[in-house]
RNA sequence: GGGCGCUUAGCGCAGCUGGUUCAGAGCAUCUGCCUUACAAGCAGAGGGUCGGCGGUUCGAAUCCGUCAGCGCCCACCA
């Protein structure tokens, strides 16, 4: 299909499929080319969303797909509210992840980090990001994302790096960021710290090892001492026994713990005893830290590589000794092992202790083992180092308010406690890392002597960190060049939490335009796994600086998994390629797909098949399009019928239209969808199209075509948040527009419908309910019986007919030669029910009286049941004295009701015998 | 060890503060239709004692307790 210069199409025969490879990319140009994304801040209300940045050298997968199809439906639909609409897009310089990508390709052509500087490391960072970084976002265009490009922002670029900088210079100065000699855990692959958010933890099957610690010295116990104690003993002497899952750390071991209550260990009190292999000769130390039921009571110390050793360490005054490298290889500081990797030493000091008869038992033991969120293969190790951190109590007691009261929404709101929970219990924000793709810290070391504890300044840039050191007795001559600048860089959630307040530059220039207009953003939609790391720190961040909150409402996505139910993993290769995707079913067609089985913080199992409905449904539009548009008009009467439909559509849409509103301010989107796919599919194609559709090369009467048209016009409306694209192709079509139009900010309001001013009918949308089955129970006398639809038929309704208005339809949809009223049932006929209204067909010879009688007989059976279960309610006095008055009414009226129908029943069942 | 959530048709789900003709839609299944918009479709149909048990109530899928199974999050027991 070609596309003319103000982009309305020719107006050609369509083909009888969609093909979303046809349209899909003609239409997001136009939408780029007419600045549609676009937004600057104006008289209208603002709706805003910030991406949550992906990973600039990230490709596009299964969760991106439904966490930006959401925020696009959600800005879509805002902008046909006549909202000013923006969706900010941006990237995420993914600090760990990034860098281990460059250092890997380095690697690749032998080339380390630490032979290149820092300047020609970031080189080849920054090149590595330019080749591959955005290609995420093209993607995301691929699926239809309505962001203003012209914002696209980067988490290292300008406007961005001076914030961050400039936040961490404010929060030093107001004292809420310290550096700190902390155990923190130390990620030997990256060879970084990471934050305790940073940390997952596995169960994992190991075992635990029971050693031998021999007391030195000890010839005899005393019987005295004895009682109550657990000692043993062997050839070589008394020893205890230490159970540990790491047998590798004991290199590290500058003590034996015991609990001073533990009747077992009283006899090792004040001794001494020696870590096996090593020969290291430690003292045993009592601490109530010691649960006296694990293992034997013995605990090994090891201060330097386990956190609560280390407080041990701390309390007892203990030698810290370090036996790793960064690297997680063993250091000099140990006696045995060194330059060994951890994991083998592990299995070598197995065998070794093993053969020096040091080894009591080895158990089976289930444990956690923590790993780098980023790097699922390499345990983290707790380590002693000196880091920079972000004092947490002052955040979380700005954060928590706005969420416990309500000014911030979460959906589904279960995950508030989450968010609490953790804010009640947070620690210290470890947010250096030493790496050097990301934020160098801007901070500055002040020459000192060997034996002298460390100086710095913090300042944003060199020569004001010159300035500041001059300020510093003793350092008034000092030049840039005697300052050493931190090499760290900082956690890259140090700048995701500056986000929704960065992209508008509102924390270098406080009070401009546009945070002014567009801060607080909307709506945030993110995974629930990132609560931590990004949503609760932009809320402090939010709060800090802004002193207002970042966003309204928090849609929590689920998390995408497979068929069985299998998280989407390229090691599974579970995961479809999104692109490939699309390509098969149309942006339009994935989305709804996506969006079909995502109902907010249910995880969602992904189907390809779920596609294949999405893509049905495009067919679907495309094809009551065509029929619409094939369509030839004369000026002729308005039938009947006509009408009717067009009385009851107009309710019907703006029935809907209303529903839809409701579920959207509930962020139930799946169910809008649903919606929206029944109007479109159930109400719209099948019944009202149905109902206004000619004869076979008839022509229409000129009016409900107009009318016809402009239903088509507010259903792609309302389809448009979901499936953009052929919504748009088939909007242009349907009248002329002007170059730069579209249907995305083609505001839904004000467009009334030109009904026939005379017609309108009472309750239509309800009764229609009923109408609809009447006609479904002449076409299920036809579907078993076999008759052919074109074989016309004949409706007689007994007694009364309630629906007489609806005639028209009634005959039309149901092949009807007449519809008559007669108090005697007809010969030769089926009958059903429609609520209390019973009817006739007239079916003469091909009636199975037997049958009939069998089935009017199975529904007698189950209305006799029903009403007797009616009349215990009425019969229970407790009922009709505490049930309120209405339910005790509709009882009696269900009682009648069901009388009613009996007497008919039985009426029927007397005649069909004869 | 603490916390949260889930268990409703073959499947993935909806059923709000208990009561509108003995539980609803979608997909899948079955039957019949190639009826000139659409077989990527149309018209029908079948299918659930709402995880088990106990309680509150005139009345419970819906509230309470308990048991079982599943899942997630948090926590320094070696």
């Amino acid at each position: 299909m070609d596309i003319k210069s103000n982009g309305s199409n020719e107006t050609r025969e369509l083909s009888a499929k969609y093909s979303p490879a046809e349209v899909e990319g003609k239409w997001y140009e136009y939408w780029v080319k007419h600045g549609l994304f676009r937004s600057k801040p104006d008289g209208r209300e603002p709706y805003t969303i910030v991406i949550p940045p992906p990973n600039v050298t990230g490709v596009l997968h299964m969760g991106h797909m439904l966490n930006n199809t959401i925020q696009d439906i959600l800005v879509r639909k805002a902008r046909l509210d006549g909202k000013n609409a923006l969706w900010v897009p941006g990237t995420d310089h993914a600090s760990i992840a990034t860098e281990a990508k460059v250092v890997n390709r380095l690697a690749e052509q032998g080339i380390k980090k630490r032979d290149l500087s820092r300047e020609e490391f970031l080189q080849h960072a920054w090149d590595w990001t330019h080749e591959h970084g955005g290609i995420i976002l093209k993607q995301l265009r691929r699926l239809g994302a309505s962001c203003d490009w012209d914002r696209t922002a980067f988490t290292m670029d300008e406007v961005r790096s001076q914030s961050v900088l400039r936040v961490f210079v404010d929060l030093y100065r107001k004292g809420l960021i310290y550096r700190g000699l902390r155990m923190v855990n130390w990620d030997p692959k990256a060879q970084t710290v990471l934050s305790t958010e940073e940390v997952v933890y596995r169960d994992e099957k190991s075992k635990l090892y029971h050693l031998k610690y021999y007391v030195k010295d000890l010839k005899e116990i005393k019987e005295s001492n004895a009682e109550g104690n657990v000692i043993h003993h062997d050839e070589k002497g008394y020893y205890a026994v230490v159970a540990t899952t790491r047998p590798e750390t004991i290199m590290g071991d500058t003590a034996m713990c015991v609990n001073p209550k533990d009747p077992k260990n009283q006899w090792l009190h004040g001794c001494e005893v020696i870590v096996p292999l090593v020969g290291r000769v430690v003292p045993v130390i009592e601490d109530r830290y010691v649960d006296i039921e694990f293992g034997t009571g013995c605990l090994k110390v090891t201060p330097a590589h386990d956190v609560n050793d280390y407080q041990l360490g701390k309390t007892h005054n203990l030698e810290t000794i370090d036996i790793f490298n960064p690297d997680g290889t063993i250091s000099d500081q140990s006696p045995l092992y060194v330059g060994m990797d951890r994991m083998e030493v592990r299995k070598q000091i197995v065998k070794d202790l093993e053969t020096a008869g040091l080894i009591e038992k080895i158990e089976d033991y289930d444990n956690k083992v923590g790993y780098s969120e980023r790097n699922l293969d390499t345990a983290v190790e707790p380590r002693l180092c000196k880091q920079w951190f972000l004092s947490m109590k002052h955040f979380a007691d700005i954060a928590l308010p706005p969420v416990l009261e309500g000014k911030i929404k979460f959906h589904p709101q279960r995950y508030v406690t989450t968010y609490r929970n953790w804010l009640e219990n947070i620690q210290d924000w470890c947010i250096s890392r030493q790496l050097w793709w990301g934020h160098r810290i801007p901070a500055w070391f002040l020459p000192t002597a060997e034996e002298e504890e460390e100086r710095f300044v913090v300042a944003l840039s060199e020569d004001e960190a010159v300035a500041e050191a001059r300020k510093i007795k003793g350092y008034e001559n000092i030049t840039a060049a005697d300052l050493r600048r931190d090499e760290d860089a900082l956690d890259t959630w140090f700048s995701s939490w500056l986000w929704p307040i960065s992209l508008f530059d509102g924390i270098n220039n406080p009070n401009n335009e546009e945070i002014k207009y567009y801060y607080p953003t909307s709506d945030l939609i993110t995974a629930p796994d990132i609560i931590f790391f990004w949503v609760a720190r932009m809320i402090m961040a939010g709060e800090e600086y802004m002193g207002d909150v970042p966003f309204h409402n928090v849609y929590f996505t689920g998390i995408v998994r497979d068929e069985i139910g299998r998280k989407m993993s390229k090691q599974l290769g579970n995961s479809p390629d999104p692109i490939v995707l699309m390509e098969k079913y149309g942006a339009d067609g994935v989305r709804m797909g996506m969006l079909l089985a995502a109902p907010a913080g249910n995880d969602i199992l992904f189907a390809e098949s779920l596609c294949e409905q999405g893509r049905n449904f495009c067919n679907k539009i495309w094809n009551a399009f065509r029929l619409v548009k094939g369509w030839e008009h004369t000026e002729q009467e308005q039938p009947e019928v006509n009408k009717v439909a067009i009385c009851w559509f107009d309710a019907k849409l703006k029935a809907t239209a209303a529903e839809l509103d409701d579920l959207y301010k509930k962020y139930r989107l799946s169910d809008a969808l649903m919606t929206v796919f029944k109007l479109f599919t159930d109400e719209f194609s099948g019944w009202y199209l149905e109902m206004v559709k000619p004869a076979y090369q008839q022509p229409i009467d000129k009016a409900t075509y107009e009318t016809t048209l402009r239903f088509f016009e507010q259903l792609l409306r309302i389809i448009h948040p979901f499936m953009p694209f052929i919504t748009e192709e088939l909007w242009q079509h349907i009248y002329e527009r002007k170059d730069g139009e579209s249907i995305m900010n083609s505001c839904a309001n004000g467009v009334e419908l030109p009904l026939a001013p005379e017609f309108s009918l009472e309750n239509v949308v309800e009764s229609f309910e009923n109408v609809k089955k009447v006609v479904a129970g002449v076409r299920a006398v036809r579907n078993q019986k076999n008759i052919p639809n074109k074989e016309q038929l004949s409706l007689v309704c007994l007694g009364a007919n309630s629906y007489c208005a609806y005639d028209s339809v009634v005959k039309k949809m149901s092949n009807l030669s007449a519809i008559e009223v007669s108090d005697e049932s007809p010969n030769g006929a089926v009958k059903f029910l429609v609520g209390t209204s019973e009817y006739a067909v007239p079916i003469g010879s091909l009636i199975d009286v037997e049958a009939e009688i069998a089935k009017q007989e199975a529904e007698l059976k189950r209305l006799e049941g029903f009403l007797i279960g009616v009349q215990k309610k009425l019969q229970n006095a407790n009922f009709v004295a505490h049930a309120p008055e209405q339910v005790v009414a509709l009882e009696r009226k269900k009682q009648a009701d069901a009388e009613q129908k009996i007497a008919a029943i039985k009426e029927s069942i007397k005649e069909l015998k004869g």
